[in-house]
DNA sequence: GTGGTCTAGACCACA
DNA sequence: GTGGTCTAGACCACT
């Protein structure tokens, strides 16, 4: 379910977070449910324990999952919403990116061209149906 | 000409790289022309001047100026292309970042809109304007 | 009798622990009476029974409790004099604690008149109104 | 300047924060200079600089020291204030001991023999000059 | 040289 | 078994 690049210059706990967060959202892991434990996930992605603990403790504070110490991690009820609302972030990012292009003289075209391929294509695990573009929840489930 | 925040996330030096490339591309700095010399923005800018100097090590490895000992640093003839060139890899964060939006259900039209927002001027409102495409970058040829 | 605050930072089994010594205290476990059985604990404060069995296990520990297989947990005879040695700790306690705060420049009278407070009831105000010394100590004996 | 017991059960970092805390209301640090660095400290104590990197960043984060990547960490102008403000808590920790002691049956006048003995004798390094028992601000420099 | 981060191993408290 | 903490070593970014 996860995959991780220990060489990648992101971090690994950030591709933890990043990882469960994407499988949240494609209702791999759904809320309520029970995460993987600390030493399990240490092992399946050979993987210091310590290192996904502090995955977990970040996703804690961002209030995605809440542990009960002694038995697991549950995805918390709201943490698609939660995860949905950091995203907003990301349309920030883009659009001082965008400024940055526009200044460099790069067309909006291509830009927009960008965007569109990704929303067009390529659906990471070959889930998504997305006849209409509008779909307000991507890889929402139940 | 150069607005340094020293309380940013992003590095000092990062700070003054983009700032003078963004320069570059406005023309303030023009192709060929002197840029201040070390000690002269570090003391406008109160910064340790070596920070200064790593960031001209780098313009200088990007090949967009060049240091000629004795007389100063100077912009680079081709300058604005390699900027160019280097702007490439902001679309392929874009791109990226897209995937994520995608991703957490954000539709594709608050994506295209924000870009479109930055291209056409800073608009607060009146999304997807663009019919007019006063891309207004400064020094650019071609 | 017991109350017990799953969200603190004192584990629970601690916090049952000092529940049932101070009702000892108060009399409302008198020495040589039968406490509560496990499940029954368990069940009313919804604990893990893992739980409440460490802390009697540490209560038997230190004598205080005297489990009898089969007919339930007893209060040792000399339990008020055991857990009013223990209490000699939390003397210690107070001697650093108060190092600390003569250290931090905190005046003698504050601690004094915190301390009395204590010992003169609850009244919000009226500190060092110790001229009577109504100790109301419940299972006192000696 | 700082004693560290590795064998207590108060952690080593724990230990650090409390010593750079009282040194500092000594006046052996006064406010506004520079505190040994994360190396110097390290290789002084013989402890993982990242253990007294933990302590740095829990004072940085109580607004105690202010670090400044690259030249140093200094004592913040207002740490003394703040180290007293903290140390309201710990009244409020002898407060709630004395409650436990009080229902233990510990007679008042133990505690508060106790509290004096603290505050009569044994100044930390003999700096003190207690004369009279309500010295606001007990080891404070300049 | 400075402070800060990432990963890790051993250990603990808890259910 | 669970999650959480403490200490540590290697490394990085910055001045």
């Amino acid at each position: 379910m996860l995959f991780i690049d220990k060489l990648s210059a992101t971090p690994v706990y950030e591709q933890i977070i990043d990882g469960i967060e994407k499988n949240i959202l494609l209702g791999i892991f759904p809320q309520g449910s029970v995460l993987p434990s600390l030493r399990e996930l240490s092992v399946t992605l050979s993987i210091n324990p310590n290192t996904i603990q502090k995955s977990y403790a970040e996703l804690t504070r961002r209030g995605i999952i809440c542990p009960s110490p002694g038995s697991g991690c549950y995805v918390s009820p709201n943490a698609i919403e939660l995860i949905r609302a950091r995203a907003m972030e990301k349309l920030e990012m883009i659009r001082s990116l965008s400024a940055e292009l526009r200044l460099a003289g790069i067309p909006k075209g291509d830009v927009l061209a960008t965007v569109s391929e990704v929303y067009a294509g390529d659906p990471p695990e070959g889930i998504y149906a997305n006849a209409s573009f509008n779909t307000k929840n991507g890889g929402n489930n139940t």
